[in-house]
DNA sequence: CTGAAAGCGCTTACAG
DNA sequence: CTGAAAGCGCTTACAG
């Protein structure tokens, strides 16, 4: 059931073609010596007339090499994951290295089966962009195969790897601390607790609250990154407490969901209530809306990790690199 | 200079442990007969044990099957295309099928590298998402190739192919018939002209003027799908002939860049200026916002797209697959 | 400067 | 039920 499969033009063919063997198409073709220069031209001209081009497989399995790296990023939901994305693969491309992008479960769970595809496809490398602590056990083995990786924006406690993001903990803080005026009933709307990310950020809020001298109230610090989630923490908060003056979220999608509530509930933003997002999303400066929040580098995370990851399958085999980019609070205004 | 690649388990290190032969090995892991049951249960326990796994390239280049298909983006900038490719990657993978996602150059130009490179690596299909009339030889060459592929969303003008997307004109003919209403001064804001999709947009629009016996601003009329660039345009209309009453955009993105014009000159939206976008991104319904535009199936257009590449692969070999799928104009306060 | 041969890690007829 | 052999498409020492 041969269902006309596509007819590679394979090396021999050229070969054939040329009146030579197939070691010295190679040897042409690879820019090796061994081959007369007309030889080399006159082979270089058929392989390209004849539309020749290497198979990936087997040079890479006969190489070693497959110049193919993995990157596994959760639901695209949330419009954080593609720029970081483009970051990476950009910067991949530029060295030459292909990138097998993959989607893992809703907020990272499960990566198993997907290292698994890419581990089998022999990436030589893998990106990270939404590890949880249960993901240590698979990240130890691919340590243990010898398999280079690196976290981008979420890492895990007492799990020494690269890394490249921000400091989400000062950054909550410096913003909460800058919007704080003298607002006292404060709600902080985090993330998923076991994310790296999210815990730094409601820690900074939380603390910058603290050094004011009030604590926020303690509903709704954690939860997903949708909107959806951001709207029914804010509704189930307006109605047991009444409004609040301010809410800190874990990202601007969350921050959304509050405004969309406040909006239905004819509640003026920020008269009302202050709402500040967190990663500066292309949307969050729109003139109607003009949110205060936090520019997160992602294209540059991702170019970051890259090198980081570059670096290992050079070779490099030293400390952890743990590189925390800069980030900048865009106070507009929502707060 | 071996940097210490990962060292893989073959089948050949389970065939030594067992003390059978690698076929042997094989046949038990493929569930293939003319093995005993004790032996299969065995040989899968020690491979379990030693974490083996078959390399892909290896079958591939035995087998002939990669079981991989390549996806094509534009520049990620512009939220319409993951969800696409959520879509697709999803469908793919509940095949049993590996998404290979490649970036190419903005708006789609230069699509031949990252084709080759996928090629390369032996995709059996290919998902372009962003195609241009000059993209046509390498369609053609695909086709010679016996290398099968759908177009999602834009298309090629008298090019036969599978393809998956809404009827763009028919949309934005309704979306601006609804807004219409009694407004006389409309401008145009589409996307790329070489673009089918933003071709049809436009025409659509254009259409709906004519019936309703009026002609459409001449200025604006193509450009790019940025809110840079609908910040532009509308700063350069406004300023040469006054604000118009109505705006039709070529997607979302550019509507929010005149709108982001309309706020910073303190025109009101829609009372002086009404704003329409396209495509219903998530950020369109946020209630700041509430953006007057057209659902686009996104997820769903990416699902059919692979499911029309599978009967490809299936060996379908009849007449091109053309999935119109439906629309939905969500006018909320923006016109 | 060129050719014959081995081998990367698998699968698959083919003998026994 | 099991083993030996060929071959997918390349690269790379090794002889000539």
């Amino acid at each position: 059931m041969n269902s006309g499969g596509p007819k590679r033009v394979t090396q021999r063919d050229v070969a054939r073609a040329v009146g030579v063997t197939s070691a010295t198409v190679s040897y042409a073709l690879n820019g090796q010596p061994g081959v007369s220069d007309e030889l080399r031209q006159r082979i270089l001209e058929v392989a390209a007339g004849m539309g020749f081009r290497p198979s990936r497989l087997a040079v890479g399995l006969r190489v070693g090499r497959t110049n193919t790296l993995g990157l596994l990023l959760p639901d695209v939901a949330n419009p954080f994951y593609p720029e970081l994305a483009s970051g990476v693969i950009d910067a991949a491309a530029e060295e030459g290295l292909q990138v097998f992008v993959s989607q893992v479960g809703l907020d990272g769970r499960d990566h198993l089966p997907t290292v698994t595809a890419l581990v089998d496809s022999h990436c030589e490398g893998l990106l990270f962009t939404a590890v949880l602590p249960e993901d240590t056990p698979m990240l130890t083995e691919l340590q243990a195969r010898g398999i280079p990786f690196g976290l981008i924006n979420r890492r895990i406690d007492g799990f020494a790897a690269d890394w490249v993001g921000i400091d989400d903990r000062a950054a909550a803080k410096e913003l909460t601390s800058v919007v704080l005026g003298g607002r006292r009933r404060v709600a902080i709307f985090g993330g998923p607790e076991r994310s790296s990310v999210s815990a730094g950020r409601t820690a900074g809020a939380v603390a910058a609250c603290e050094e004011a001298g009030l604590v926020p109230l303690p509903d709704g610090r954690s939860g997903d990154l949708t909107r959806e989630s951001g709207a029914e923490r804010a509704r189930e908060l307006f109605a047991a407490k009444g409004p609040v003056d301010l809410v800190i979220c874990g990202n601007d999608v969350i921050a959304l969901g509050v405004i969309d509530v406040c909006y239905d509930l004819g509640l003026s933003v920020p008269d009302d209530v202050a709402v500040t997002g967190f990663d500066d999303m292309s949307f969050a400066s729109a003139g109607p809306l003009r949110l205060t929040t936090v520019e997160v580098p992602r294209q540059e995370m991702g170019r970051q990790a890259v090198r980081s990851l570059l670096d290992r399958l050079g070779g490099y085999d030293g400390e952890p690199r743990v590189v925390q980019l800069p980030h900048q609070v865009r106070r507009r205004s929502t707060a």
